[in-house]
DNA sequence: TGTACATCAGTGAACGCGCGTTCACTGATGTAC
DNA sequence: TGTACATCAGTGAACGCGCGTTCACTGATGTAC
């Protein structure tokens, strides 16, 4: 038998599993049969932590707001002014798309409608405040002087939102052969060149 | 009996009808079921025109696929010159969008992994066919002057790709509430800024 | 420190639903004469 | 113009696979005394 855990610790060993094979395949592709094998348990053991397939989606939901949120919040510390902010927050995401951690591809499978109207609703909650906080750091930089105050932070935020989405479905089809950095540096400087204060 | 109807006639209206469900619950909720009644047929009588449920998607993204790639081509032609192109081409999407053929939608939906490998490979191929045609109306604005020669077209390419997909998303999550066509016109003016001469 | 017991995570067999697919049959449509 | 026949799109019942889920059972772990 395969060594026992608390109910706790296998949880967050069970979501941490789930969110790599659904940046691999998707919640279309996502089953319990794999991800039961992937933590080295049988299926049935997973429903001793969770209800169901559906929860095990809605709980790994969470994990995956509380990265994305994490990354909005450790940039906006790390950085010295807003516009250094946005510029690392799309440098780590890349870097996460570069590692596995397809974030795009995991918002846009996980927001298709089905049955349990409950997971998309929740995964576009998510997607909003996302962008709430980007708009959040665009409008601190038209505060700050360094961002042009005429421009549109809601239209700015979106427009950052996208950088990353083009690049993580590039980087599925080409693999290693599509340089998701130096993507992430070219876009970077026409987001910047459109609103940057000169 | 419902009328008969000659297989390629059925297969243009199948298809048809097989995109707009891919907008609408992507291709984790489309099933055959819903599909035959779409279009009036029992669901054996899909079997008639198609080999199975992947070849219909298979054959629902060279519709797909012609109906984007016209898009740009139509843009470019009745557009007087390549920036021109671009900014009707944005247009045109948020209009599609609006009008419920959510394209990024069914572009991230049909390209999750599955077990047939094809159907993936096949979107993937759409998109940088995509991405190509755009990074093509991009040299075309660096050769004839409008767009900065300094920027590299493929950041440029992508960048516009992303632009509306967020959208997209946003579309799905606010309905109505959100103005697509209003976000098209201020995520334009910020890709202008960033890559028009001066 | 050792023993008895309760708790609870893990197991494997079996179930059953959803859904794609098959197949024999029907009857409408178009063609040959 | 009418009749006989061949073709083929549409039907509905039935099948079967995949997969999520249930359940009785096991045995490890932690606690009470």
């Amino acid at each position: 038998m395969t060594q026992k855990m608390n109910t706790e610790a296998r949880r967050e060993q069970i979501t941490g599993a789930a969110l790599v094979l659904l940046a691999e395949r998707g919640s279309e592709g996502f089953n319990i049969a794999d991800l039961a094998e992937s933590v080295g348990l049988v299926p049935s053991a997973i429903y001793r932590h969770f209800e169901g397939r559906e929860d095990v989606l809605d709980a790994t939901l969470d994990v995956f707001r509380d990265r994305v949120y994490g990354l909005v919040e450790a940039a906006r510390n790390e950085a010295e002014d807003p516009l250094q902010a946005l510029e690392l927050l799309l440098t780590r995401h890349a870097r996460l798309i570069e590692s596995g951690g397809a974030v795009p591809h995991i918002m846009a499978s996980m927001s298709a409608p089905d049955r349990h109207a409950a997971r998309p609703a929740k995964t576009q909650k998510i997607f909003t405040g996302y962008v709430a906080r980007v708009e959040r750091l665009v409008r601190d930089g038209q505060e700050s002087g360094q961002v042009r105050s005429d421009i549109d932070s809601t239209s700015a935020a979106l427009l950052f939102a996208g950088m990353i989405q083009p690049a993580a479905l590039l980087r599925h089809a080409e693999g290693e052969r599509f340089d998701i950095m130096a993507h992430a540096a070219g876009v970077w400087e026409l987001f910047r060149r459109a609103v940057a204060r000169d």
